[in-house]
DNA sequence: GCTCTTAGACAGACA
DNA sequence: GTCTAAGAGC
């Protein structure tokens, strides 16, 4: 039986949506990877494949489709929708809806582990920490250890969080990661275990979790047997998208879930795995297929392109086919195009802004609209210069990664309070939010905590324990609004409007500029009222939290026209039409951070490659060729001279069109410095005359 | 004894 | 801008 609302998809791609669909007896079909190469659509192959299935009968409400973000989760979910609809008419729509179990491998873990919270003895109200917050837990700790007092200095905790996540995420000895990536500290290896032992019980003491544990705790519990059957049998589909970027830990679920690999299919291309910093490994896609025995699993790879030129796709590729170790082929198109993508050398950072918003402009001149525009770099910092003269010259724009407006202070502030309140022995929140009353500081704050964790309500016994000396009117104020926020007694999202009417007099205590911080908690109040309640809003934000920051508080209304600003790693699986890459130099690509091992290197290239297989039909990549370093030290201009980056060597010149910009003399009336000659040799010399 | 202020070193991609 | 340790002040 052929289906029509498939015939608009390529051969390959039909395989990969029928591939163990429609077997007799509704039977599940086996193992499935697919290779999905940048542009071959992959997104649409994959709501395909859960259209086809739901449509063939599949309970949706039994489908977990995982994916990297809740943006592309949400994305999926509409799409899947929008087809059933097609097929189906107006069944479609119970059918469609029941797809709730679509999220990331974190979202879903929180759920799951809420789920059975009671059989794996975790409190239900379990509080899920951020970086930042694991970072200022690690931190309490260090101090009650006294470790913060020693002679010589003890690792941050920027650092000691980096190093307990490392060991945990490679699932080695701390001695191992020590020797291999932080050899500097080894002398402290007896502390850090300590610190680490005392990290984890306290973690545990206070109900809480960070990023790691949710992966630990998922694969821990599907690591006994019966638990195992009872999540596993939950699901007849599981879908992975973007798992190159998973690590061992979410394999290693994935399999408990699913050991025999029956309805198990995952998505990804080796050539974009970017993430290996968070502890994804390349292995697992390529490892994937022998995972099961005695029959492999089959694998589909989709690669034809549908995005780019041929032009384009042509110096990717070129690009791409230096790395070391690869399992795809290279794409290819139909596209044809004449123009090649854009090697410009600039002078500096200033020339590099100047010459994109001068391009972006001719662009949208000609019909390119901003929004189809967009400006990606290594790492966040690299678009500084840009966003001053995008600012300068009233040009909208958004930025994706870096800063986000949740690491805000007062943002984080105004967290905590709702945070506390959902669970009360949370000490990294409860400190912020005892630390905004004047005359309470640490020690303070911790015995106040302390007292109230012992008791069962601590929120209740709160109002039993003598204020703090110098809080005066504060302390009945703030009880009061815990007191109300416990009973929930108002209801979502009344509940952050009352908090933000407490923490507003304490922000202009605090801040200078509050009237700018309260623009943001208004727009957090606003986010807040897309949540059903308080939990799911603390959990979803933390696990995924909005990604953009644009010049203006808040972000742009959908009809406005502005600029995208994007890390290449918020870059994922988007497409412009036409794509500019900023500061395409050794030192920023490759990072200097990250050139010490080939595998690093390699993960950089493909960095790289990432960002070009994003433009649909202009490609520009920016080379300045100085950089100004240090703000203050300097005396006159100190500035480093840059090269192109490595992975563009002279032999993949052939795939660009290199131009020097400004254009000497190019416009009328400038004045040309061709045809001026110097002695500049003559001039120093007599300096000395 | 505890909080608050200040000087001085450092700054990556992210669930 | 952020984090840390040290001294000043209540």
């Amino acid at each position: 039986m052929a289906a029509t609302y498939l015939d608009k998809l390529n051969d390959r791609q039909k395989e990969a949506v029928e591939h163990g669909v429609g077997l007799p007896g509704g039977a599940i079909g086996g193992p499935l990877l697919i290779i999905a190469g940048a542009g071959s659509g992959k997104t649409n192959t994959l709501a395909h494949r859960v259209a086809h299935l739901i449509v063939n009968g599949a309970d949706p409400r039994r489908i977990l489709l995982m994916t990297f973000s809740r943006r592309a989760a949400a994305e999926m979910t509409r799409r899947v929708q929008r087809i059933c609809r097609q097929v189906l008419g107006d069944r479609a729509a119970p059918l469609a809806d029941g797809l709730t179990w679509a999220g990331t491998f974190h979202g879903i873990g929180a759920r799951l582990l809420r789920v059975y919270a009671v059989q794996i003895g975790l409190d239900v109200d379990f509080s899920i920490h951020d970086r930042e917050d694991s970072a200022d837990l690690m931190n309490l700790v260090r101090h009650d250890l006294g470790l913060s007092k020693t002679e010589n200095r003890f690792p941050t905790k920027n650092t000691c969080l980096a190093i307990y996540s490392r060991v945990v995420n490679s699932q080695g000895s701390l001695l191992e990661v020590l020797k291999s990536s932080y050899p500097w500290v080894l002398t402290w290896e007896p502390e850090l275990k300590t610190l680490f032992a005392a990290y984890v019980e306290a973690k545990q003491a206070q109900s809480v979790l960070d990023y790691d544990d949710l992966l630990l705790y998922w694969a821990q519990m599907v690591s006994h047997p019966d638990l195992a059957e009872d999540v596993g049998s939950r699901f007849d589909h599981v879908l992975v998208d973007e798992y190159q970027d998973t690590n061992r830990l979410q394999a290693s679920i994935l399999f408990s879930l699913k050991p025999g690999g029956r309805g198990l299919t995952v998505v990804g291309d080796d050539a974009q795995s970017i993430y290996s910093f968070r502890a994804a490994t390349i292995r697992n896609i390529l490892d994937f297929p022998r995972e099961f025995s005695p029959k492999a699993a089959d694998v589909v790879t989709l690669d034809r392109n549908y995005r780019s030129t041929e032009t384009i796709l042509a110096a990717a590729n070129g690009v791409i086919d230096l790395a070391r170790e690869r399992f795809t082929k290279n794409l290819w198109t139909d596209r044809t195009s004449q123009q090649r993508p854009l090697l410009v050398t600039v002078r500096d950072e200033a020339d590099q802004a100047a010459y994109v918003v001068e391009q972006v402009l001719a662009n949208r001149e000609v019909g390119v609209p901003l929004k189809s525009q967009a400006v990606l770099f290594r790492s966040s910092s690299h678009s500084g210069s840009l966003e001053v003269e995008l600012t300068r010259r009233n040009i909208p724009f958004v930025k994706f990664g870096g800063l986000k407006f949740l690491d805000s202070a007062h943002v984080k502030d105004l967290l905590a309070v709702l945070r506390f309140a959902q669970n009360p022995r949370d000490r990294v929140a409860g400190f912020r939010l005892l630390h905004m009353l004047p005359g309470v500081g640490p020690q303070t704050a911790g015995k106040i905590l302390e007292t109230i964790a012992a008791d069962a309500e601590p929120l209740a016994s709160l109002a039993e324990i003598p204020p703090p000396p110098k809080s005066g009117e504060n302390w009945p104020a703030l009880v009061k609004l815990l007191a109300t926020l416990r009973q929930s007694a108002v209801g979502w999202p009344s509940e952050i409007a009352l908090a933000r009417d407490w923490y507003e007099p304490h922000l202009e205590r605090i801040h200078e500029d509050a009237d700018t911080r309260k623009a943001d908690l208004l727009q957090l109040e606003h986010i807040a009222g897309g949540y059903p309640n308080r939990e799911r809003f603390l959990t979803e934000l933390t696990l995924d939290p909005p990604d953009a920051t644009s010049d203006q508080a808040g972000v742009p209304l959908l009809d406005e026209d502005y600029l995208i600003l994007s890390t290449i790693h918020s870059a994922k699986g988007q497409e412009w039409r036409s794509v500019f890459m900023l500061n395409c130099v050794d030192g920023c690509i490759p990072s200097d951070l990250a050139t010490g091992t080939t595998a690093e290197i390699e993960e950089e290239r493909r960095l790289l490659y990432v960002g070009m297989t994003r433009a649909r039909d202009c490609l520009t990549l920016v080379t300045p060729q100085r950089f100004f370093t240090g703000g203050q030290n300097s005396q006159g201009d100190r500035h480093v001279y840059a090269s192109r980056t490595r992975f563009i060597p002279a032999t993949l010149l052939q795939f660009f069109e290199t131009v020097t910009w400004p254009l000497v003399g190019a416009a009328a009336g400038e004045r040309s410095a061709r045809n001026v000659r110097i002695d500049v040799g003559a001039q120093m010399r007599s300096m000395w005359k």
